[in-house]
DNA sequence: GCGCAGGTAATCT
DNA sequence: AGATTACCTGCG
């Protein structure tokens, strides 16, 4: 099916923005996303059209809210302060960004792994455990791994994954979420505090990958990790006060932008 | 061989 | 509260 989106939106940039681990440029203008057991491949083929090798209904149902299609990403880089010359500056860089609706447990167990990690060794990691233990849906792609499946592997096995000193953080919210001690859907009613500070009862989770697990899984848009680019960002262009707290909201979607744009260019002050 | 990388938690002052 | 350090792995 062909469908037209008229609002910012760049595949290749949003799977270079380090919000999601398993999403590839399959060949040349055809990029492939993953949510729980479904695949789509998105072929731009110009004009704001693309073409998406799914039905209808599953576009509407799971890819649309998987992209987020409903908010206009182009009136919040409208919203930028005119004083905001960096951020002006990054966006423009940055367009075509949007920030994805992943799984909460997929996002969870994802950044705990991702911590003192590069993209391509968090990929790397996320790609040996769905081997592992995820289910088969095509030739040499697998679901992410549920709870059970993970909270059965042994150290060895997550060890062997790459994960070091974390295969016991991955274990124990594995642990948790299997037995219900930690119910990541009934945090969706949460505000945005009460959210964070669950998250962070969970061993490897500190604020800044809880703010990541709030953005990139639950649309927390005014949720905004802030990583060593950030810092890189707030030092270099804010002389080390706060970019966020001008805005009134969407200050996730703001951070993403500065973040695509120092790792592009490998900010250094 | 050594230092560092998209962080956290324990242990200091 | 703020600073320091160990932690596993891969890479230059």
């Amino acid at each position: 099916m062909i469908l037209q989106i008229k609002d910012d939106f760049d595949p290749r940039k949003i799977i270079q923005s380090g919000q999601c681990f398993r999403a590839t440029e399959e060949k040349p203008d055809t990029y492939r996303f993953v949510t729980q057991s479904h695949v789509v491949r998105l072929t731009d083929r110009g004009e704001n059209n693309w073409e998406a090798d799914c039905p209808q209904k599953e576009w509407n149902e799971v890819w649309r809210p998987y992209f987020d299609l409903d908010r206009h990403y182009a009136a919040v880089r409208v919203a930028i302060d005119p004083e905001d010359q960096a951020l002006l500056r990054m966006a423009e860089t940055s367009a075509g960004i949007r920030i994805l609706r992943q799984e909460p447990w997929e996002m969870l167990i994802t950044f705990i792994i991702s911590q003192r990690k590069n993209i391509p060794a968090i990929r790397r990691s996320v790609e040996s455990l769905c081997r592992l233990c995820g289910e088969r849906i095509e030739d040499d792609l697998y679901t992410f791994p549920t709870p059970q499946a993970l909270c059965e592997l042994s150290d060895e096995q997550l060890t062997g994954c790459s994960l070091g000193y974390r295969a016991p953080y991955v274990h124990d919210a594995a642990h948790r979420v299997a037995e219900g001690t930690l119910d990541l859907e009934a945090l969706k009613n949460m505000e945005d505090g009460a959210l964070l500070s669950a998250l962070e009862t969970v061993r490897g989770v500190g604020i800044k990958v809880a703010n990541c697990v709030s953005l990139f899984a639950y649309g927390r848009v005014d949720c905004a990790p802030v990583d060593v680019w950030i810092a890189r960002v707030i030092e270099c262009y804010y002389n080390g006060r706060n970019p966020f707290a001008r805005y009134e909201k969407n200050g996730g979607i703001y951070q993403q932008y500065m973040f695509y744009y120092a790792q592009q260019t490998k900010l250094e002050c």
